[in-house]
DNA sequence: TGTTGACGATTAGATACCTAAGTAGTAGCG
DNA sequence: CGCTACTACTTAGGTATCTAATCGTCAACA
């Protein structure tokens, strides 16, 4: 390592978090994008199901809420599932500006298939990790995202 | 929230590890990208930017490698660098299939005005944590990168 | 009741990645 | 040598996001 690198611990390249969290991205996202290709599904599909599977019927706007992703990738990735006969979307009758999604029974069912492969990547991710780890990794995820939230500074 | 959303702690919508760093991740990406943006960089530039600064004059492969990146991203981007005339690249006269990438003037300078946007925003992130707290979460993150990469399971 | 502004969805265009399939150049071996 | 396999880069094409601009609908109020 030279002496360059070694001058601020909290920074160098290997170590930043913001490093450390971009990285471990990619590899949740190859690792789970490959689980359920088999199945048809894209990984950007399958957040929004997620949500769906909790809280079926809901606007767009409230999925993209939910899911954390902006109205127009939500859109893109709800008018691919229509067309794969995922979801089916409808006008909200009292209030037509906003779309209802729902689930069709194709979309229902994978479910049951696609959650065990979700859990099984967190579960192989955090194998080593105790209850406690795993809840004090959790606390100080939440941390970071609330501190880069705050306005100040 | 629903009795279902209850169910697996370890997995329900809000709080799966996966889903908390995947949404950390694009919290960090817009925060720097807007900071660098009027510099003229773009964010995927930054990353390589980043380890040329500190090695400077490697081989495209390694530089994929020091990244991250596969060698495809790593060369779409550095093409658009030496466009901008951050970089250039030449082949290696001893073995003309590699491709050795050395910062220009311009792209040394920045060094010294980027690094401490990217401090910044990793320090913005980590405002309320104690030294202790930074080590754990750097720890965690380690481990957890390290399972994930395992073949086993 | 007509205008204006907010809201929700959509479209357009860009960035940041990836995988898979080329294309050279190098090296090893019979 | 000359074939073959490997290495490094490149190209092609696709996915997952974003921001900014536009379009239709609704609501509020002068």
């Amino acid at each position: 390592m030279t002496q360059k690198s070694r001058k601020n611990s909290k920074f160098s390249t290997e170590q930043s978090i913001a490093y450390l969290i971009r990285d471990l991205t990619r590899q949740f996202s190859r690792t789970l994008q490959k689980d359920i290709a088999p199945y048809g599904i894209l990984l950007g599909q399958y957040h929004f199901l997620r949500v769906l599977w909790e809280q079926d019927g809901i606007t767009q706007r409230e999925l993209a809420m939910a899911v954390g992703m902006k109205e127009s990738t939500t859109f893109t990735a709800l008018a691919g599932m229509e067309s794969l006969e995922l979801v089916q979307r409808q006008r909200d009758v009292g209030d037509r500006r906003k779309m209802i999604v729902t689930l069709t029974p194709k979309g229902k069912k994978l479910e049951s298939v696609l959650i065990p492969l979700a859990k099984a990547v967190n579960n192989k991710a955090l194998q080593n990790f105790s209850d406690t780890e795993t809840e004090q990794l959790r606390n100080l995820l939440g941390k970071l995202s609330h501190s880069l939230h705050t306005d100040d500074q």
